[in-house]
DNA sequence: GATTGACTCTATAGTTGTTATAGAGTTTAT
DNA sequence: ATAAACTCTATAACAACTATAGAGTCAATC
């Protein structure tokens, strides 16, 4: 059995972060020692990282609480957890959408602008002044 | 001059967010009638659909700020201006990447359970319990 | 003149996923 | 006994809003 420091070194979670997943019950309350400290067994460490795994494809908190549920249901069909990756991989296409969008403006914006001007002239405060493009 | 429900109206920014503005000092704070309600004018809704302009494009409320106290010293180079948006470029494009990354793996995933199964079988699930891929 | 409805005001709390802090208690080593 | 290193809980901070409560203002109608 472990102490949460140890545990933190293990999994690369830090404190902090360990005790607020047990409060948003991502991982299982852990036993107590007699002094009230925290401990934990192989288990616990396996199911840490199954939420940091999770959490490095910027699943939400809820949303993982949601894939611990299924998991926790072996009868169930898998098609569930297919849903909400789908819906995921959809978000994180759109972001990245947006983002290929706002670095073209942004580029225009900085082209507009050669250095060893004073900002009087300046082509990005000028055309950041002007209306916005349609906010997609 | 109009109140701050006209304000809300022309530039597309909530009530609140335009109150949240002037906390913030990114416009400028606004006039009082006798009843204490803020009053605007042209140029003050030119101001908000500049820092809505800077928002659309992702710029910080500091970096707005920043850039405001900029085009306010008309004799100051515009190095400063492109040194921003050169780093805020980057920012954007390294965040690109990294969900570019994201999506693979996502992809990659979600291809390793195909309907119907029971979550016992469930490829992303025993995936997901894995130890992750290096954390980029 | 009183009331209604739409608007505005301030101040405060909630959102998300941590990170940081304060003030106290526990363990381990000296 | 004491110090260092750790742990505990509870609370605030971060960013950029959004939402709420409770009160005040204004124009129009009865």
């Amino acid at each position: 059995m472990i102490k949460i420091g140890e545990l933190s070194k293990v999994t690369g979670c830090s404190v902090q972060t360990i005790r607020h997943y047990e409060k948003e019950q991502l991982i299982a309350s852990a036993e107590r020692s007699e002094g009230n400290f925290r401990l934990y067994d192989e288990v616990a460490v396996e199911q840490l990282l199954f939420v940091k795994h999770c959490r490095s494809l910027d699943l939400s908190l809820p949303e993982i609480r949601q894939l611990l549920g299924l998991s926790r249901s072996p009868g169930a069909q898998c098609d569930d957890v297919n849903r909400m990756m789908d819906r995921h991989i959809e978000q994180v296409e759109a972001r990245i959408q947006e983002l290929t969008k706002l670095n073209e403006q942004l580029r225009m914006l900085r082209r507009s602008c050669s250095n060893r001007r004073t900002v009087e002239q300046c082509g990005i405060l000028r055309n950041l002044s002007a209306t916005p493009v349609s906010s997609g």
